[in-house]
DNA sequence: ACCAGATCTGCACACGTGTTCATATAGGGG
DNA sequence: CCCCTATATGAACACGTGTGCAGATCTGGT
């Protein structure tokens, strides 16, 4: 006996259109119109259909209706390790962005292997799209999300790629605001903690840093590369202390030139009278009292923004070029420049 | 001509287990086997079929298969506003534990009446499992949830309801080790720095406190609630070091912790020398050079590992009682107590 | 040569839904 | 009275999959 009993109210799964329609004496289409706006059906009809759908808790059921041809609204999201500050508040604004479209979004965390196996499942489910926070594997997932016809975005760095769309920071013209400032300053001896590799949003903010500095005569009087972790930001400052004099100094993110501000301030200097410091993404901490930091704002809003409106324009039209949109940084004044 | 052209290297959807088995000359159900460990199939077809199938990106698609009788292994994470850091730890920890199992987390954040709408939207998914880490609206949740036969876990919070199993620190025994803590140190003067209302966790953790002071023949010579921000912390802080002296401070968080340092650093004071400051929760921060925050470390490995033998538990026999598992703080000794 | 069992294969059904199609009823204009 | 249109309704199909069933083929033992 593989049928359930007929007794509705002892189900053990879900109910489904057929039950309502048992209890409310109509036939199973009658109960699919209902949940559809505009289609014909009689109001006292439709009236005693949701009634009874209430009281069952149905709801249609998506997935079924997939079948159908309907969208999934379903979005994968691949947010990699997350592992600092601004990936996760990145990903938690875009989580509700997404949200409040309508769209749902099946987020995949780490990278390596696990993360492969990941996007393998997951994509077993109809996707509508697929965003990509994380560089690891991108042009594996490029790839099988293109057999499946399924549009890519990637924010927070450029995929060049067929089929992607790209939203990503003008790094470059940010950092160089940075080396504005600091010269606007009068600052003269300029040191960078860097970020690991030369890759993507690293490179750019170096280089735009650099040709910022260029632009006012200026060189690095020191250069250090961190992970972007607090700790290595307070751990490449000690290390340019040691081997340099300077009165200001760049981070490529704002974790490090948090970590940098505890190392000046361990060693005695005062923040901004001897040392300025820039920082980069205004995570919410540079905010905080005690850290107000001068940084270049990471703007998650229109990042956010732009995810969606590009969601919006391959879903409207499967044959949209993609595109790349590119974002502006902000430079935000506070107390450590 | 609904269906799409017999081309099926220019179909514009996914591919299907028809595309296969005519590509690879076999019939659809063999398809089906090929991706069905332990299913009677010829060895050699079984390799033609998922060669065919990786050229053409074929993956068995899940939701059909939902219909049959399989989980979704979708899993609902309420995840809530996700304002303070510790809850976008655990977050982020808890969708990383379920990616590992493949539960696939269909995020909601946010809260009011766009988290509802989110709620009934998601609820037409069949899901595994619905895991709370947010208050709001939860028995609106637990009732839709029920209907729907939908195991309910709460985590970070008691929610008193049939078919809910709980996840939550014991926050009560927590904050009275850092009474002990203080007490031992010697100081006598102590001042809190609590949550808003009087429900949950804050409630508990502020009782514990007091009780642990009590059993010290201490009591508080100071109080002011704040809302669990860095800058509610600071704030609370000043207000303090106006109303009363004291050397000994609990904050019923790390972030308003962190808050208070900035505070007392501001006003003069030397940490620990003239006060001990003891935080909840163990964010990264608390970590940080610069910090070093003495606090309670609020488990998120635990609460991981506990969500997720709660939901095996649960997806295992269906009519498991529901249960409350209830997690133990460590003291984390640093530099500020 | 024969049979029992193991292995392989395709047909057909079921899952829950949205929608087309054909049919039925009602209403209004001539 | 008839005809046309608007509204209402249920039967039937399609979506993509897993699997039970029945039949076919193969293996090995007597």
């Amino acid at each position: 006996m593989k049928r359930p009993s007929p007794d509705i109210t002892k189900r053990k799964s879900r109910a489904t259109a057929a039950d309502v329609a048992e209890i409310a004496g109509v036939s199973r289409s009658a109960v699919s119109r209902a949940f559809t706006p505009g289609a014909y059906l009689d109001q006292e009809k439709r009236e005693r259909i949701l009634l009874a759908a209430h009281e069952l808790g149905y709801q249609p059921n998506a997935l079924a209706a997939t079948l159908q041809g309907a969208r999934s609204n379903l979005v994968a999201v691949f947010a990699g390790e997350m592992r600092n500050e601004y990936d996760k508040e990145a990903t938690a604004a875009l989580i509700a962005g997404l949200n409040a479209v309508g769209k749902w979004p099946v987020v995949i965390a780490g990278g390596g292997d696990t993360a492969r196996e990941a996007v393998t499942q997951v994509l077993r489910y109809p996707l509508d799209a697929m965003i990509l926070r994380s560089g690891s594997i991108a042009s594996e997932i490029v790839e099988l999300c293109s057999k499946l016809n399924i549009p890519v975005i990637a924010s927070g760095r450029i995929i060049e790629a067929k089929g992607v769309a790209n939203i990503c920071l003008l790094n470059h013209d940010a950092a160089a605001l940075a080396a504005d400032l600091l010269a606007e300053r009068g600052r003269s001896r300029i040191a960078l903690v860097g970020g690991p590799g030369d890759f993507g949003a690293t490179g750019e903010r170096r280089s735009g840093f650099l040709n910022g500095l260029d632009r006012h005569g200026l060189t690095l009087v020191g250069e250090y590369a961190g992970n972007y972790t607090t700790e290595s930001g307070y751990f490449a400052t000690e290390r340019l202390l040691e081997h340099a004099e300077f009165d200001g100094i760049f981070c490529a993110n704002d974790a490090m030139a948090i970590g940098a501000l505890g190392a000046l301030r361990d060693a005695g200097k005062c923040i901004p009278t001897d040392v300025s410091v820039v920082g980069f993404d205004d995570i919410e901490m540079a905010r905080w009292p005690g850290v107000r930091l001068t940084t270049l704002r990471n703007p998650i809003d229109d990042m956010v923004d732009a995810v969606l409106s590009s969601l919006d324009r391959r879903l409207a039209d499967p044959n949209a070029s993609e595109q790349t949109t590119r974002l502006h940084a902000e430079i935000i004044l506070r107390d450590t420049h």
